[in-house]
DNA sequence: TCCCGTCAGTTTATTTTCTGGACGGACCAT
DNA sequence: ATGGTCCGTCCAGAAAATAAACTGACGGGA
């Protein structure tokens, strides 16, 4: 099987794979999420180069997850903004930061703390069931094909 | 920056990207998840060369996210399989697995469903606060320095 | 005993990706 | 004029990912 193959698979971790699957795309993704919305930012926060940063941005503008706005004209540029379905990679991103969180944090704790404004306490995310609001941990779920 | 550094970062993202934020180790843990456990049995689903699939379990062992379990001897033969710090895993897999149930699931609907043992329905992960409870969702949540 | 099949890798050669640097174009400030 | 900012693109060489073939340890027939 190819990169480009994923995609085309009956499986949904497949097609978000091929979409955000990469390394450097997580990492834009992050810088996104924190607030980061222009090229040279992007470039400089990660430190790789130019060439990857512009691949990645196409890609992520081409699947929907960003869109380039324009900040100014005279010269005209664009900054990236996620899109509504950009920011429902929110979870994913969070799940990710926890897991880090609690098996790679040192003494210090965890680099960044995440405050949730609505109760105003600093929090981790918990995954719970969408029909009895339980919290799901992985040995209750059972898997099956949906179609 | 290069891909080793980033498990040096002082970021949970790129520590936890670090390990798992391959195409072919997500595709791995995917399988991990749905029982898989064998070499042949990898090679076999993802149809990508062994070279890889060897690379990646080696990695993951290494991680402490999968173990290698003998199941017979003569000779012996190691099965994989997720550890805790592996099944902690699961909310990443499950949020990847709905923002692709959202976003790439055709009419027919999404290719898996996935049942919560506990109340006995299918369910779709929802993310909430440890503290409050309540659903967070990107423009909720505000992030500051750890440490 | 000899060939087949299973399983889990390793080796080798090729293909792809990435880097680092230079370049370009459209401006603005001094 | 000269230098600075910003967003890219282009190119050649270096590095990494990958496919395909190979190894090796066994068990099972014929």
């Amino acid at each position: 099987m190819k990169w480009e193959d994923l995609a085309q698979e009956p499986c949904s971790v497949a097609r978000s794979v091929a979409v955000i699957g990469d390394r450097w795309t997580l990492m834009i993704l992050r810088d996104c999420f924190l607030g980061v919305r222009r090229f040279e930012a992007f470039q400089e926060r990660l430190g790789i180069s130019r060439t990857i940063i512009a691949d990645r941005l196409k890609h992520l503008t081409e699947e929907g997850v960003l869109r380039r706005v324009a900040y100014q004209e005279h010269p005209v540029r664009h900054e990236y903004r996620l899109t509504d379905k950009g920011l429902d990679l929110h979870p994913v991103v969070m799940a990710i930061v926890h897991w880090g969180d609690r098996h790679y944090a040192g003494e210090a704790g965890p680099p960044l703390l995440h405050r949730h404004k609505t109760c105003g306490c600093d929090f981790h995310p918990v995954q719970t069931c969408s029909e009895c609001g339980e919290p799901v941990d992985a040995r209750a779920v059972e898997t099956r094909p949906g179609l």
